[in-house]
RNA sequence: GCCGAGGUGGUGAAAUUGGUAGACACGCCGGAUUCAAAAUCCGGUUCUUUUUAAGAGUGUGGGUUCGAAUCCCACCCUCGGUACCA
């Protein structure tokens, strides 16, 4: 009696510890065999100090059921982990522990590698790399190096965006739409400095190219905006009095007989000069100046401006325009100055009605109407436009573009939205960047024999606005023993991006000490599916894309783009709001895990819903998966028979042609119900073949691996079950004989009947009209219509 | 403002070449078991009504159709992105 009970709860606790340990000793992957191979990675992560929250498991748990699933499909599955283990964190913590951020950060590795390990996944430990290790940053440096060569690295002053908070410069992409920083939440100010930068401009038109990839339409449509591609024209404007030009873009070179004035972004070099130093404008450009990022956004604000008091010249009609400098424009989009044409954009009519400027209307609706008085902002026909009239404003952009060439006023022109990515950071828990100057300040790069250009010890955490590793005297004198005295060191590090845009090329042969990676390990690439969070659309995900095909370009790479799927994880949210440290509304899992398992955990996070919605966490349906995963522990238990019942081996069929097809799109929340759908069939049996047991524990095995491993382990198998194919189903067991059609009068349903299924289309509705049911709404009504749907629906249309 | 996703019971959600709305699960109600509880098992559970049956019902209002959660038009709301990009 006593062993009965045993058997009826499985004990989580001893299996997973059982079958972790086994995974710890038989996890990694022959990477030597490419032939049918599948390259499987969720986004590494930054070693914080907390525990693995919900939001964790969200992220590795179900990927890595995608990850086994494949793998009992056959395919060679290759699942690493590793670190992102530079960064901001580890560095605040040491400014404010006293710590050294090489020690907490091996100590968050520790933790979280145990936690990992909890999880269940069919991670390849043996190839796991941490970018703060010099073994990685190494080849960091290097790549630094090879983009430095071609150009594709460089050094400019800029107006910068500067975080405040965390005291050094962003990307701007990591500065968010309201102005403030992605990762402080400090309002970003402007700074003129000079910083290094990777030129992912080169590569805007190819960026937008997205064919053959498998990604959510959603992140391909954030990357095209941000890149933000418009076509048009550059057209240059002489001025009155100057010998300088004013070079503007514009997307309606069409309404160029329609300019009345031209703008200059107040940061434009040659405002204060065309004013001549007039005191008023150079208020206003100062005035600007201080006003933050925030107020100059803000679009409900009147816009605002002052005359220079110079003008210039349309080319068209030679007339005089006056040049105006305003904030609405801005310095670093185009050319930081804009041809003003109020009667066709809605913010320059907004400008020239406030300061009462001259306005020209060139484009109607239709072609009859040569003459109007209001605005129209969008295409139409070209008016008051000399050689352009009667055009489609779509030709005349042509026409002008061709006349602007032959007389050397401008030329067709494609602007971006993209700038250089600033990879510069004051900060000291980076890559060092491999650069060292001379006595008379000329950038060199650290030749190659001298990286990995480690990252110093010796220095003073505290930010003061410039760089920590100023305050190395170790890193100094390293310099100048290498290269000589006045040497300097660069003392900014690289920005944590610049490890995470190649660290998926580097897995399949992490250990490598001679090479970044060998030609025979690139047969892993490009990653076959990568899964993480969509909040790095326009920051990681374009960082990566960039750096392959400047990798490429190199010759180091023989593939364009560096994930063929990509798969976004919806976000588990506590309470509406994103699951975070700062925030305190963090979940950790320890809980459930004590009380039901690691398999009953990652099963409940899968049931919750589609993957890639999330949902706010609660834990009140947990026990329904671990009463499912029991039923399942005693339908195996359950005495095995040769007799086969025919519906169940029909269920059984049908369950694992749709468990496999939502395994595949990993749709794992209606895969769940339909095993659970199958358990429920079985479960009040007396015996059960050992086919089905077999079959079920194999369907089981990619949502709960410790205990499917047990299972089939108790099912008398010694190989590990993922050695195992995934059962397939038999087309010849799904069909039926007898099938379920409903009667509807007039779209409303009335009756059943089970028909077989040969039965003819006459012999089915006589059959329905004499049930009881529709007898009583076809009586004394004129039957207008039937309706057949074979095998579904039957519909009689009656009147009266 | 623009782009994208979404709105279904008390809750998480199913159902998309148009064909029984609410599968599966939680919770709740009732029962069995128990000294009692937990666990387990059985039954019920969209709403309304005059409950062996009928009517209504998938954000709102229209439309197409024998038939609409699903398609079309207009609108409301929520979330994500983006925002003076010339």
């Amino acid at each position: 009696m006593a062993s009965r009970i045993i058997i009826m709860e499985f004990n989580f606790k001893k299996i997973e510890q059982k079958w972790q340990k086994f995974w710890d000793e038989n996890s990694s992957t022959n990477l030597l065999d490419t032939k049918k191979k599948y390259y499987c990675l969720t986004m590494f992560s930054y070693p914080s100090g907390s525990n693995l929250h919900v939001g964790h498991w969200y992220n590795y748990g179900p990927t890595d059921t995608y990850a086994r699933f494949m793998k009992m499909n056959g395919y060679n599955v290759f699942q690493p982990q590793g670190f992102d283990s530079f960064g901001l964190p580890a560095e605040n913590y040491a400014i404010k522990h006293g710590i050294h951020p090489r020690i907490s950060t091996e100590q968050n590795i520790k933790t979280m590698k145990l936690q990992l390990k909890s999880i269940g996944g069919m991670f390849d430990w043996d190839a796991e790399l941490r970018t703060s290790d010099e073994t990685y940053y190494k080849w960091n440096q290097w790549i630094f190096s090879k983009l430095y060569d071609s150009k594709l690295a460089y050094q400019k002053e800029a107006l910068v965006n500067w975080d405040p908070v965390d005291q050094t410069v962003l990307a701007n992409e990591q500065v968010l739409s309201d102005g403030t920083s992605e990762r402080s939440g400090a309002k970003v100010i402007q700074k003129p400095l000079k910083q290094w930068f990777f030129k992912i401009t080169d590569y805007a038109e190819e960026l937008l190219n997205f064919d053959g990839l498998n990604w959510p339409k959603k992140t391909v449509s954030m990357q095209k905006n941000w890149i933000g591609k418009s076509t048009g024209a550059s057209i240059k404007f002489s001025i009155s009095n100057f010998d300088e030009k004013i070079e503007v873009f514009t997307t309606r070179p069409d309404t160029l007989f329609g300019a009345t004035y031209l703008v200059l972004s107040p940061e434009h070099p040659l405002t204060k000069k065309l004013s001549d130093n007039n005191l008023k404008v150079i208020k206003y450009i100062e005035d600007s100046a201080s006003k933050n990022e925030l107020q100059r956004l803000d679009l409900n604000k009147d816009k605002t401006g002052i005359f220079t008091g110079s003008y210039a010249i349309n080319p068209v009609n030679n007339k005089k325009i006056p040049i105006w400098t305003a904030d609405y424009v801005l310095a670093s989009y185009g050319t930081g100055a804009i041809m003003a044409v109020p009667g066709h954009d809605e913010r320059d009519n907004e400008f020239a009605m406030k300061y009462d400027i001259n306005i020209e209307y060139v484009v109607s609706h239709s072609k009859d109407i040569e003459s109007i008085n209001t605005p129209i902002y969008e295409e139409g026909y070209c008016i008051n436009s000399d050689f352009l009239n009667g055009l489609k404003t779509k030709d005349a952009k042509t026409q002008i573009i061709k006349w602007l060439e032959n007389n050397g006023f401008g030329k067709k022109h494609i602007n971006f939205r993209l700038r250089d990515w600033l990879i510069s950071r004051q900060r000291y828990w980076g890559t060092p960047i491999p650069i060292v100057y001379d006595p008379d300040g000329n950038p060199h790069l650290v030749p190659e024999k001298y990286l990995p250009w480690k990252l110093p010890d010796d220095v003073e955490y505290k930010p003061k606005g410039t760089s920590p590793l100023g305050s190395s005297k170790e890193l100094l004198k390293r310099t100048e023993d290498i290269f000589g005295k006045g040497w300097k060191p660069e003392i900014d590090t690289m920005d944590t991006f610049v490890c995470s845009s190649w660290y998926y090329l580097r897995y399949p042969d992490s250990k490598n000490d001679d090479e970044i990676f060998t030609k025979k390990s690139l047969d892993w690439l490009p990653v076959d599916c990568y899964v993480g969070g969509a909040e790095h659309a326009t920051m990681h995900l374009l960082y990566a894309r960039f750096i392959t095909k400047a990798l490429r370009d190199l010759k180091i790479l023989n593939f364009d783009e560096p994930f063929k799927k990509l798969y976004h994880q919806g976000t588990i949210t506590k309470d509406g709001a994103k699951m975070s440290k700062s925030k305190g509304n963090t979940v950790a899992p320890d809980r459930f895990i004590e009380e039901y398992g690691s398999d009953t955990f990652r099963i409940y996070l899968m049931f919750m819903g589609p993957y890639d919605e999330g949902g706010d966490w609660n834990d009140k349906g947990i026990k329904g998966i671990y009463r499912f995963l029991n039923k399942i522990w005693k339908i195996v238990a359950l005495p095995s028979t040769d007799k086969i019942d025919k519906d169940i081996d029909q269920l059984m069929h049908q369950t694992i042609k749709v468990v496999s097809e939502d395994l595949c799109k990993m749709k794992f929340n209606t895969a769940i119900s339909r095993l659970m759908e199958l358990v429920n069939s079985v479960i009040k049996k007396d015996s059960i073949s050992d086919e089905f047991k077999n079959n079920l524990t194999l369907m089981l095995a990619p949502l709960a691996p410790h205990l499917s491993e047990e299972l089939w382990n108790i099912l008398g198998n010694k190989k590990t079950i993922f050695a195992q194919p995934f059962p397939k189903y038999n087309p010849l067991k799904l069909q039926k004989d007898e099938m379920n059609i409903v009667i509807q009068v007039n779209g409303k349903v009335r009756a059943n009947l089970s028909i077989s299924k040969n039965m003819d289309k006459d012999t089915v509705l006589d059959k329905c009209k004499e049930l009881e049911n529709v007898k009583k709404y076809l009586d004394e009504k004129e039957l207008i219509k039937e309706i057949y749907v074979p095998e579904k629906i039957v519909n009689f249309v009656v009147k009266g």
